[in-house]
DNA sequence: ATGGTCGGCAACCGA
């Protein structure tokens, strides 16, 4: 029995609604997660992709910015919002599969949506780093508190932060860019090992390989210049790991009509 | 060293 999940951020659900029908459409995973649907709940295009066998539907959006969901084939029998540094600013949500969802069954899918951080690499002067970085410290103590990877689950999402070296175009120049600098990359170590996550894209693309999942709308040509870096994660639990199959970087979604900035990423399970 | 582009929503904020 195989299972595919997939993430997304989007940059506006209901803008780019015909993008996420087209890659459901054309790559048929079981559950998407979306971030960034720009999109309060009662206008989320839920038709759009019911229609397309994606029945099941957990939201958590505001007007304008922010916002992430969950499209599913499977039906979940709970879903959950948490809040992170004390913001209640739609940047999670989380289902549980039951038994009727087969593959996915006792399964826990968290979609998280990270702060980006501002311009300026510095607490003090910045208070959007200083709430990333609240952000990051927060979600090591839900790992290191709740051991959400305890059992059967995968972690998600937009989590703004390309830690190691061959997840940015340029290492060195990016040590002080936000999304690559020093503070980030360990707090984002610190999360995953607090709860023992696996990272799954570097588990089967591992180093040196380059890997990115975001490509800046500014580049005058993104894909001739490839100055990408990989911002979308796909953790899973120490029990799922071994049922690790593929990650699929759907690199060509960038080179869509108006795209998102981010590509979509799949992970498959044996 | 600098500025470069998006989307939401109606002047800039967030990315």
């Amino acid at each position: 029995m195989s299972l595919a999940v997939a993430t997304w951020n989007i940059n506006s659900v209901r803008l780019r609604s015909g993008l996420v029908q087209r890659f459901l459409e054309e790559t048929r995973p079981d559950v998407l997660c979306l971030q960034e649907t720009k999109c309060p709940d009662d206008q989320f295009p839920a038709t759009d992709f019911k229609k397309l066998g994606y029945g099941h539907i957990a939201v958590s959006g505001q007007k304008g910015y922010h916002g992430v969901a969950i499209l599913s084939r499977l039906p979940f029998i709970s879903q959950d919002i948490r809040v992170f540094a004390d913001k209640t600013d739609c940047r999670h949500i989380s289902v549980t599969f039951g038994a009727e969802a087969r593959a996915a069954k006792g399964i826990t899918v968290h979609n998280f949506y990270v702060p980006a951080g501002g311009d300026v690499p510095d607490p003090e002067a910045n208070e959007k780093f200083a709430h990333k970085l609240q952000f990051l410290d927060d979600m090591r103590a839900w790992g290191a508190s709740d051991q959400p990877a305890s059992g059967k689950a995968i972690l998600v999402g937009d989590l703004n932060v390309a830690p190691l070296e061959n997840d940015v175009w340029s290492h060195k120049q990016m040590l002080d860019v936000v999304s690559h600098t020093p503070i980030e990359c360990e707090k984002l170590a610190a999360a995953i090992q607090s709860a023992d996550w696996v990272d799954a894209i570097r588990t089967l693309k591992p180093e040196p390989e380059r890997v990115f999942t975001w490509w800046s709308y500014r580049a005058a040509d993104w894909e001739a210049s490839n100055r990408g870096r990989r911002l979308d994660h796909v953790w899973v639990s120490r029990e799922l790991a071994p049922g690790l199959a593929a990650i699929d970087i759907h690199r060509a979604a960038r080179g869509w009509e108006r795209p998102s900035d981010h590509v979509p990423v799949t992970v498959r399970f044996k």
